[in-house]
RNA sequence: GCGUUGAUGGUCUAGUGGCUAUGACUUGGGCCUUCCAAGCCCAAAACCCGGGUUCGAAUCCCGGUCGGCGCACCA
């Protein structure tokens, strides 16, 4: 077993993570979060709230999941979101259509399915496999289809990602912004993706959760007014020079913007504050990097694109968010299929005194002249540049529609202009951090997930018992050296433990009676009540013998645990155990509550909170 | 989508034409005055789906579904 089938079946077992309709066989590229993975997967969530929403001020907006044809029109999904697939009708292998015919035809990519269907036959394609003859060339879409209202409706499609949403309610979050730049909005939420074969679990699915944020900036200036709060910052950089070599470097935000390593300050900070969450729920900085795309897996329009990636066991690197600028593109996109100018007005600091030359048909002529094509005559003249105007002397020559029009010089006047300018429209650039949320939850369980040697744990956090423990270990060695090495893998006591940060564990206290007796059931359960009035996500648990519970606690990742025991019927104290070190203190009952919300929120040393304990 | 390989309680697994289908762990109920899965009693729980061959199929054949891997595809 590697350990993404250890994590999954930990997962399943203890409702992380189920295959989706599994009554009716399943379905690929679906997955439900059971009761314990939902709230995990809630808690990293509200992490990114905080961090996205909370201190960086961009607020959340929530956008349907089906889109109208037209935002995907614009975004290029409808068009590009696509590959041409073409299926050999004799053995039924599909291929990329486009591949096929790369060799025998220039700019293939370019082609659409008609064209390379003509390709195919006028080149005589077959099939690489068994020689058989092509089908038709078609276009595979990768985006959920579907109708909206009745009958045949309105063309729609499940969105493929959530940032359109924050694109087309543009002008209004400007607005809401009192149209002032930088400004961002983000928006967490379920995106979908007919992917032709959904593989590696839940790092790729068809329906999956993505958080993302929008942030619109000045493209003049790409500076960041808190970029001093990670500067001094260290990350692990693969940039594009770096995996020509195969190293990762090391180096400081500063540096790497200062270098031109990362394009700019506002993209050093994003990659900076991703860093930041990714550790903060839980994520081993030891297995995380930040890849550059390299110049031709960058889209067209963007400046700078880095990855932050995890290593994992079975997958090796695997993408969990991408942070680009993505340039003006997306805006003028939407400005250019809905006819809207998508722009920001920025007031200059001092207003400019501006020359420039302006053309001032007179339309009192013009009018009677050309009725209904007057306006037109009036645009295309306003057109025309200085020079083309003082080389025509008498009669100016336009072209409306197709047809070449004369004009008497005296129906314009045209002169330079100084006037007051006080400031201009900006097509903002889009920095993105864009979230893969399902695969961050895959990372934050494989992550936390350990298998541990519990003698050799005793030993380490020096519990009792530890002596004997490694008496016995010894003695069961000399016992398998007499043996000879037929069973080369003795029985040694594994402990499953999920790591998990407190920012994100599922459950943040178990509370234990230690035998399923009323007298310790009782103050058990009125501990679980004060613990709930402070919004801790408890587990009371008296089923089995308290190991037992202890390790079924490790499994799910509860930090603490609560036992109550006959000494706290005389002197009112409980022992609080750490998962991470399986040490034990006792405690007053009177004000655990506090006390277990300092050691998960505030950072509380587990030593301070109270007497060392050693059964 | 192609090839390949697999599918038995919640989990891991034995069985490969003739059962009432192993075993372990887990789980549930109870007992237990004491802390790291190992005490005692009791209980619950499975042959992926459809068709075929056969007197008889969990077992053989065909198709499907789901999972793994490779190719292809993809962020």
């Amino acid at each position: 077993m590697d350990k993404y089938e250890k994590v999954f079946e930990l997962a399943k077992r203890r409702g992380f993570l189920w295959n989706s309709f599994e009554l009716y066989g399943g379905s690929r590229g679906f997955y439900d979060y059971g009761p314990l993975g939902s709230t995990l997967k809630r808690r990293i969530e509200q992490t990114w709230r905080e961090f996205y929403v909370i201190q960086e001020g961009h607020m959340e907006i929530e956008c349907p999941t089906i889109g109208i044809e037209e935002v995907f029109i614009a975004s290029g999904h409808v068009g590009g979101f696509s590959d041409p697939l073409c299926e050999c009708m004799n053995c039924k292998e599909a291929f990329r259509a486009d591949h096929l015919v790369e060799n025998v035809t220039d700019a293939a990519g370019t082609l659409s399915a008609e064209d390379l269907t003509k390709v195919i036959r006028e080149k005589g394609v077959k099939c690489p496999e068994c020689g058989g003859e092509f089908g038709e060339a078609y276009e595979f879409n990768l985006m959920f289809k579907t109708t909206i209202g009745p009958g045949t409706g309105r063309q729609g499609y499940l969105r493929p990602e959530t940032a359109q949403g924050m694109f087309v309610d543009f002008q209004r979050l400007s607005r809401f912004y009192r149209d002032k730049l930088p400004f961002g909005a983000v928006q967490i939420g379920k995106s979908y993706r007919n992917e032709i074969a959904p593989r590696q679990g839940v790092i790729r699915l068809r329906e999956f959760t993505q958080a993302e944020c929008e942030i619109f900036v000045d493209p003049r200036n790409k500076k960041h007014p808190n970029f001093e709060r990670f500067a001094d910052r260290e990350l692990a950089l693969y940039s594009q020079k770096g995996q020509q070599q195969g190293e990762t470097i090391r180096m400081t935000v500063r540096e790497a913007v200062e270098t031109g390593v990362i394009a700019h300050e506002v993209l050093g900070y994003n990659i900076a504050l991703t860093n930041e969450f990714l550790t903060k729920v839980g994520m081993n900085p030891a297995k995380l990097r930040f890849r550059q795309h390299l110049k031709d897996e960058m889209a067209h329009y963007a400046i700078d694109c880095w990855d932050a990636e995890i290593e994992t066991e079975r997958f090796g690197w695997v993408e969990i968010v991408g942070i680009a600028d993505r340039t003006d593109y997306d805006l003028k996109a939407h400005a250019r299929v809905s006819k809207t100018d998508l722009y920001v007005y920025v007031e200059y600091d001092e207003p400019k005194m501006v020359t420039r030359f302006v053309v001032k048909p007179n339309m009192g002529k013009l009018g009677p002249l050309f009725k209904g094509k007057a306006k037109a005559v009036a645009d295309a003249l306003k057109q025309l540049s200085e020079e083309e105007l003082s080389l025509s002397k008498d009669q100016i020559k336009v072209t409306v529609d197709g047809e070449e029009l004369t004009v008497s010089s005296d129906v314009v006047d045209f002169a330079e202009e100084t006037v007051k300018v006080s400031g201009e429209n900006v097509i903002p650039h889009v920095i993105e951090p864009s979230y893969g949320i399902d695969r961050i939850f895959y990372g934050v369980m494989e992550h936390a997930f350990d298998e541990e040697n519990v003698a050799q744990k005793a030993v380490e956090s020096g519990l009792k018992g530890a002596e004997e423990v490694e008496k016995a270990e010894e003695t069961k060695k000399e016992l398998e050296a007499v043996k000879g090495e037929s069973e080369g893998e003795s029985e040694e006591e594994a402990r499953l433990v999920m790591h998990f940060t407190s920012a994100v564990a599922p459950v943040q206290v178990a509370v234990l009676p230690l035998l399923t007796r009323k007298e310790l059931a009782d103050p058990a359960k009125e501990i679980v009540s004060r613990l709930r009035e402070k919004s801790l996500l408890v587990n009371y648990d008296d089923s089995g013998t308290i190991g037992r519970r202890y390790r079924r606690n490790d499994e799910i990742g509860t930090p603490y645990s609560v036992t109550v025991d006959y000494n706290t019927l005389e002197d009112g104290t409980v022992t609080i155990r750490d998962r991470d070190s399986m040490r034990q203190i006792r405690a007053p009952i009177n004000g655990i509550e506090n006390m277990l919300y300092e050691l998960i929120y505030r950072g509380r040393n587990f030593e301070s909170a109270g007497k060392s304990f050693n059964f």
